[in-house]
DNA sequence: TTCGCCGTATGACATCTGTCATCCGGCAGT
DNA sequence: ACTGCCGGATGACAGATGTCATACGGCGAA
């Protein structure tokens, strides 16, 4: 047989970190040689213990799993990357198949998968939930400009225009027109409805 | 040595669920016995397996590990309760233990306090993260009245007041007046606000 | 090069939101 | 019986928010 297949578990929360490692750790072919809980120290792991794939959640502090996996794929385009999540945001799979990412997973399909998403991208396979594929061609791309999506961001904590204005140096006229736009690009009322429906697309 | 602990996992996250199983089958003294993904399927599951200790998630489709709880230790109060969740929210902490939970564990505690938990639950201990009781006497009671909250839940996505008044019968002028009460007891500024912050502490 | 979009800004306007004073009926303490 | 709080309501007002027209410079595509 070949060597076992070494994998990096990168996820906040200790305790699912620590169980989805049990329950690799019951796979006879897969090591898990490398667990961090901040994004931002997953490129500096996957080398020291040359991974062969790393397995991401996109909701960490330091930075998100997709932006570690667009580090990994720059600086070692070898290490295959699964993209794993809570929250089955269409535009977080578009986001992170641009990122390189090679598997994305949503954490209520069943812990089986996981361990043959591991061997499938190892094999050179692509593995993403069908149903998220569809959806996420269905509702097309981000309508949002950059500027927009900044502001909604920053909005959706309920800042107050002159609050963002502030904080983006912009002037309270322009926030409102951003904000403008958006809402009307979401078909929605107002900012916080806006700052729902963006979030829930993963477009924010 | 006694028979093995009897335990109930509910957890609406499949990959969750299935690696916090496999995480206590490594352990001789524990045998899971059951598997909900939903809160309103946690009493009769307990019922049909005898289960010892149940261990909840709060955030659940049907009902929250908090109410399952609640129903549990009215019906079968022998049965131990384990919360457990991702929101170290202390007002999730307060209605735990009023709903009779013995334990309440945030899910970046380390793995291994789980079964730690288990046990000492059983021996009729109590299982609470002391920086979380802290937080949660310190902060003190939820002080927004039970409408105030209501309609501050149903403004929290974003509806106008007109929709929060049709929705809730009431008048515009008293939706109004509710928020404005829960947005001064919560010293913020706007609705917004108010819901973002009464949702960080858990009293929404 | 011209067209269109983005980023930025202003001013005017209508509507929504938040505040306040005030009122009523019910109910729990004292 | 009185006091205070809660749920519910009204009206008036100030300020925040959302809309619209309009403007300008830059930049990329046709």
């Amino acid at each position: 047989m070949s060597p076992t297949i070494k994998v990096l578990l990168a996820e906040d929360q200790s305790m699912v970190r620590e169980a989805l490692a049990a329950l690799l750790g019951l796979e006879p072919d897969i090591e898990v040689v490398a667990q961090v809980a901040r994004g931002d120290e997953v490129l500096a792991a996957v080398r020291e213990h040359e991974v062969d794939v790393a397995l991401l959640d996109i909701e960490m502090p330091g930075c998100t799993g997709i932006e570690a996996a667009a580090q990994v794929h720059k600086a070692l385009p070898a290490v295959k990357l699964v993209v794993l999540t809570t929250f089955g945001r269409p535009g977080y799979l578009r986001t992170a198949m641009e990122a390189g990412a090679d598997a994305f997973l949503v954490k209520d399909a069943p812990a089986a998968q996981l361990a043959q998403a591991v061997r499938k991208v190892l094999a050179g396979e692509r593995v993403i939930d069908p149903t998220l594929a569809a959806a996420a061609l269905a509702e097309g791309a981000n309508p949002l400009t950059d500027r927009e999506r900044e502001v909604l961001r920053a909005a959706a904590d309920g800042s107050t225009n002159a609050e963002l204005a502030a904080a983006l140096h912009l002037s309270q006229g322009t926030v409102r027109n951003y904000l403008s736009t958006a809402i009307q690009k979401l078909a929605v009322r107002n900012r916080a409805e806006a700052a729902r429906i963006a979030r829930e697309k993963g477009w924010l």
